[in-house]
DNA sequence: CTTGATGCAAAGGATTTGCACAAAT
DNA sequence: ATTTGTGCAAATCCTTTGCATCAAG
């Protein structure tokens, strides 16, 4: 069992919670993909096991309430990612309104900008930030010059 | 008629949109409130016209498009605010997870570092931003002290 | 063994949609 | 007159829950 994995399940256990195969099942396709999935995509990922949706939600839960993943949320969806022992515990991220791909927007510059701008915030509305989300919106570089695009519906409408 | 309303008239018209009394009360309530509010909060304070949830639905969907009103998504519920003509176009949320209010932190500061890290963000990543939300996860600065809250839901859990 | 975890199906809540009717241009 | 908007209820979609059963410690 890879290292990481051996720190979940032990920070399970000691929060007195099992580490049962379903979880660890849950906890790998999150490691593996590297991004955020939502419930469905963690669900079919791990299909060849049978779990549950609502297996899939009650670990996700969990895990977001132990800091082990993030929940991210999306005009009606919830997506989750790695975020403890994770190499980018803060990413700012950024969505295509045309195609509609989230990516992630990943540099030291500006990951540290974004930490003193929580951290000013913190200090003059006189609040303790625990978490933090940005979120941009907007034309990712391939939808910017082009006009047809992968999910015509958003154009049409 | 206030002014306001006069120009949100002409954008609907000036789109092929009708300027119906319905879309009329919605927007009055929103600009009203000078807050986010739930379609379900928006459809409250126009009861009095027995508009149906399906057409508040309807309106701010249409009123996001056009850019009225700005549209913010939070773990499972959407919360509509005006955008347009606003005298704060851009803000920085703030989520108690404690007592669940959201506060708009408003600081000339921070909103200036906001926009520049948001003008960093496109030209590093060559994207076009459109739209931003940050929104801050913490104890608010009363819930900061406090043991008892008026939402004591999340605590036990 | 004992308690917490799972699966299934049903419930819940927010949002959308189909359709006949009403209202704005 | 036409076209778009509205109301209602039904449909959807994501997420949560109740309960009997199963498995981890």
């Amino acid at each position: 069992m890879e290292n990481d994995l051996i720190m979940f399940k032990n920070l399970l256990l000691q929060n007195g919670y099992k580490f049962t195969s379903s979880r660890k099942h849950i906890l790998k396709a999150i490691l593996n993909s590297g991004t955020h999935l939502s419930a469905k995509e963690i669900c079919e990922k791990v299909k060849e096991y049978h779990l549950g949706l609502a297996t899939v939600y009650r670990a996700l839960k969990l895990f977001n309430k132990l800091g082990i993943v993030k929940e991210i949320t999306l005009s009606d969806r919830s997506y989750y990612e790695l975020k403890l022992f994770s190499k980018n515990p803060l990413h700012i991220h950024f969505k295509c309104f045309k195609c509609n791909s989230i990516i992630d927007i990943d540099s030291q510059d500006l990951n540290l900008d974004y930490l003193k701008l929580s951290k000013k915030a913190e200090t003059e509305n006189n609040v303790e930030i625990y978490d933090s989300n940005i979120m941009f919106v907007g034309l990712c570089s391939k939808c910017k010059g082009e006009v047809k695009c992968q999910d015509e519906q958003n154009l049409e409408e």
